[in-house]
Formats: C-alpha cells, sequence, structure tokens
RNA sequence: GAGCCCAUAGCUCAGUUGGUUAGAGCGCCAGGUUGUGGCCCUGGAGGCCGUGGGUUCAAAUCCCAUUGGGCUCCCCA
C-alpha cells in the first residue's frame, strides 16, 4: 500500500461537535456536584513515572503487567496514566499536601489510558471522574464518598443502578481470609474453571470475581471475607452501612466483591447498571489506607472513587435522557455584496459584546442560500444587509420563527432583541 | 491473549441463482423565485463495493488472506 490513511488509533475516538457539548454538560454537572461537596479539583500530569503506577496500582494487576502505554526518554521512564489514584497520591506526598491540615478533598476529570481491547463501554482513551478524601480515617468519610457519587447519578435521573458494599478488612485478616479461601477451593480445583484454577496460588480472591458460569456453585459455599474480619473492620464496615442507610442510599452487601490490589483496605464498592453491556461497571473505590506510605508517604487514611465518562453516557443514551444540544445563534447576518459582508463582520462584535450569539455567511453566497443557512442553524433572527440598508442605515430584520420581518435601525434592533 | 459477527455514497441501508453503465432515502450543492429559510418540484456532485490475491468468459456477489469496526470472554471505570 503506497498512501496510508490517517485515523485515530485504535480505542481513541474523536469527540465532534455534537459529543462536546454532551461532554461539556455532564462535566458541567459533575462539577457542580463537586463544588456543593466541597471537593476541589486537582489536575496531574498526563504522563507519571512509570514506577509510580507499578508500586500504586501493584506489579501483579493486569494494568501495570500488560496495559500500560509507557515509553522511554532518556533515563526517564513515562506512562500515560492508566488510573487517577496513584497520580492524586503522589501529588498529595510530593507538595506536603498534609502540611496544610486537616482533610484533603480532591477530585479530578480527565482522560486516561490502558491498552486493553475496546468494546462497549472501554477505550484505550477514557474519560473518569472520581474524587479522593485524604487524611480521614472514620466511616463517616467513606460514606462521604459514596454519597457523592450517587449523587452524580442522581442528579442525571438515574435510578435503575445498584451500588454494592463489601469491606475486605485490613492485610491481616486478609491473609487469614485468604488462607481459608485457599484451602476451600483446593479440594474442587478440578471443577474449577481454567482461568480461577489459575489464580488458586496467585490470588484466591480474584475468584470470587469468576463470571465463569461452572465456578458460581463453588462460590457459594465460599468462606465469606467478613467473617474474618477483626472487630475494628466489622465496626467500620457496620458503621458505614448505617450511614448510607441514615443517607437514604440503597445499597446491597456483596461479600464477593473484592479489589484486587493490596493497598485496598477495609470498605470497597462498585455501582452497576443493568443498561451498559458486559462491562458493566460505572464506577467504584474504596479505602486505600497504605497507599501512600506505598509510594514513599508519611502513613495516611484515605478513600476515594472513580466512575467512567463514557459509560455514564450510555446509561444516559439508554435512558434516553436529553442533553443539551448546541446553542443556535440569536442573529444571522444576511448579506449582499462585499460591503454589507465587511458592515456585518465590523458589527457582529458589538453584539456580541452584549452576550449575543451572531455569525453570518463567510463565502458570499446567494441570499437563498444564507437563509437556509440560518435556518439550518436554527437562528432566531436573521437581520439582511445589501446595499441599500447600509446606505439608509436600516437593516430588513427578520424573526425566523414567526416569519414576519420589518425595517429597523441597528440600535432599534438591539434593543428588541435584548427584550426578549 | 481467545471466540463470534460485520464491511457498498457524508449517514442509514438495498443490490435476486455471479451477468451490461452499482441503486434508494436522508444529507450536501444549485435552479424553479436575477434580495428571503422550512414544504414541493427539477437537476448536480459524491463509490476502485475496506485492501490484496484467487476461481470464472464475467465478481459488490464465490474462496483465501489482510486491515478496520462491533460484540463476548478476560480485566477493569
Amino acid at each position: 500500500m503506497s498512501t496510508t490513511k490517517l485515523t485515530t488509533h485504535h480505542g481513541m475516538v474523536d469527540l465532534l461537535p455534537e459529543d462536546t457539548e454532551k461532554w461539556n454538560y455532564i462535566e458541567s454537572v459533575i462539577k457542580d456536584v463537586a463544588r456543593r461537596y466541597h471537593f476541589q479539583e486537582i489536575r496531574t500530569p498526563i504522563m507519571e513515572p512509570t514506577e509510580l503506577i507499578a508500586r500504586g496500582v501493584g506489579q501483579l494487576t493486569d494494568i501495570v503487567s500488560k496495559e500500560m502505554f509507557a515509553f522511554n526518554r532518556g533515563d526517564d521512564q513515562y506512562v500515560l496514566r492508566p488510573e487517577g489514584t496513584a497520580p492524586v497520591a503522589r501529588a498529595f506526598i510530593q507538595h506536603h499536601m498534609a502540611q496544610r491540615g486537616g482533610v484533603q478533598r480532591l477530585f479530578y476529570i480527565g482522560p486516561f489510558f490502558r491498552a486493553e481491547r475496546p468494546q462497549k463501554g472501554r477505550q484505550r482513551q477514557f474519560h473518569q471522574f472520581g474524587a479522593e478524601l485524604i487524611g480521614a480515617k472514620g466511616a463517616i468519610a467513606d460514606a462521604e464518598i459514596i454519597a457523592f457519587m450517587m449523587e452524580v447519578y442522581r442528579r442525571f435521573g438515574i435510578e435503575n443502578i445498584k451500588l454494592k458494599v463489601n469491606s475486605v478488612g485490613n492485610p491481616s485478616s486478609r491473609a487469614a481470609y485468604k488462607k481459608a479461601l485457599y484451602e476451600y477451593f483446593v479440594p474442587l480445583q478440578d471443577q474449577l474453571s481454567d482461568i480461577s484454577r489459575n489464580r488458586l496460588e496467585s490470588n484466591p480472591m480474584r475468584i470470587l470475581d469468576s463470571k465463569e458460569e461452572q465456578d458460581q456453585p463453588l462460590k457459594e459455599k465460599a468462606p465469606r471475607i467478613t467473617d474474618y474480619l477483626e472487630k475494628e473492620s466489622r465496626d467500620h464496615y457496620e458503621e458505614v452501612q448505617q450511614h448510607l442507610k441514615q443517607l437514604g442510599i440503597p445499597f446491597e452487601t456483596d461479600p464477593f466483591l473484592v479489589r484486587g490490589l493490596d493497598y485496598y483496605t477495609e470498605t470497597a464498592f462498585e455501582l452497576i447498571s443493568p443498561d451498559l453491556g458486559s462491562q458493566d461497571a460505572l464506577g467504584g473505590g474504596g479505602r486505600y489506607d497504605l497507599l501512600i506510605e506505598e509510594i514513599g508517604g508519611a502513613p495516611a487514611p484515605a478513600v476515594g472513587f472513580a466512575c467512567g465518562m463514557e459509560r455514564l453516557l450510555i446509561v444516559l443514551e439508554a435512558l434516553n435522557i436529553e442533553l443539551p444540544s448546541a446553542e443556535p445563534p440569536d442573529v444571522y447576518f444576511v448579506t449582499r455584496g462585499a460591503p454589507a459582508a465587511k458592515w456585518a463582520l465590523e458589527t457582529m462584535p458589538g453584539l456580541r459584546s452584549k452576550g449575543l450569539v451572531c455569525t453570518m455567511d463567510y463565502s458570499g453566497r446567494s441570499i437563498k442560500a444564507q437563509m437556509k443557512d440560518a435556518n439550518r442553524q436554527q437562528a432566531r433572527y436573521a437581520i439582511i444587509a445589501g446595499e441599500q440598508e447600509l446606505e439608509e442605515q436600516i437593516f430588513t430584520f427578520r424573526d425566523m420563527s414567526e416569519s414576519t420581518e420589518k425595517k429597523a435601525a441597528m440600535a432599534d434592533i438591539i434593543s428588541e432583541i435584548c427584550q426578549k
């Protein structure tokens, strides 16, 4: 092939004007929820040191072992960030944010990258919003984070969603649980799926995540992590549930909900929607009391969530929830002849400074074509100017939806538009 | 990494058992109104039928490969 078509890479999409209108809208709603919860935005670089992600997310995770966009430049190793929590934790440490006192309430919104095979609700460049509450240990913080996440979906009128919560305890109770799980599954390993059997040695908790048909009956009688929690963890978990009930947030407990990463502790939660395909998670999160220490900071308890924006849009689409489209122009200048076009060009800034949206034809087409364009763009008014109008400074002012028009001076036209 | 499905105009899709010059609707451009939109009428532009090879007198149609897309598993948001 002699020529190559230049298109986006696999799993990367362009957002065209009709898309960005929607994105801007959902971003504005998310930011408004963040504002009311008094979380402030943090923007970290899109590239991070590879080691941060490897240590923060975990060497053994799929994300680090096979899904990173990573490259070297000189002696530096870069990776396109695959998730948001480790970068925020890094910034928290780097800028000594613990010294600011109190609890840091941070939210983010932006692109992330994972080299997965694209499918519905999963792109290689995808977008998440999320929040982190760093420095708070109590169950109130967990509840606040979950409430924040749920509020976003409530604001969009999305009701058909399920919040699942669990507790994964602390490392020592989790170790005891892993051992129990291992001992439970070993005699059954011949009945397990291949994938689950492989996990038996490396990470038996992941077997609980399995969607394989044949694993389901075996999972049912498996030991539950909640029976292995230490008293402190149990109390914390209990308290989180109490808070959620008090807040009127429906949820169900799922003893098999696990998060594979080692730094996760205590509360884990996931928000799922039946309106998504096989990628049914809208968002998820949990407590990660050990992460900050793991990547070199002074120990600090933290809890956070992350949600997929593409998945939010899929659900909005499935529910036929109307999102605003582009704002139509208030005024479309229809001109005839070069002097009139020049006049329109020079007149528009004055209207724009009054907050009006205005546009014109830029290619000297026929009046008819310009009217058609004004109609297509759903302009509220057309102002028609030719030689005669310029000379008299009296213009044809047409109300496009009423199909009425009159002659008037610009000052009168402007005041009439601004009145309505 | 594994599996299944799909590929014809800008978009959505027809295209019979292989058979002349590949079609429709929408959209786009223009004319019908030499200065007026939506409805209507007329005309036009726009396709190497994803790409490469094969079978055949003849391929959008059959076969193989390849690329791209969709979906599922895995994993995750």
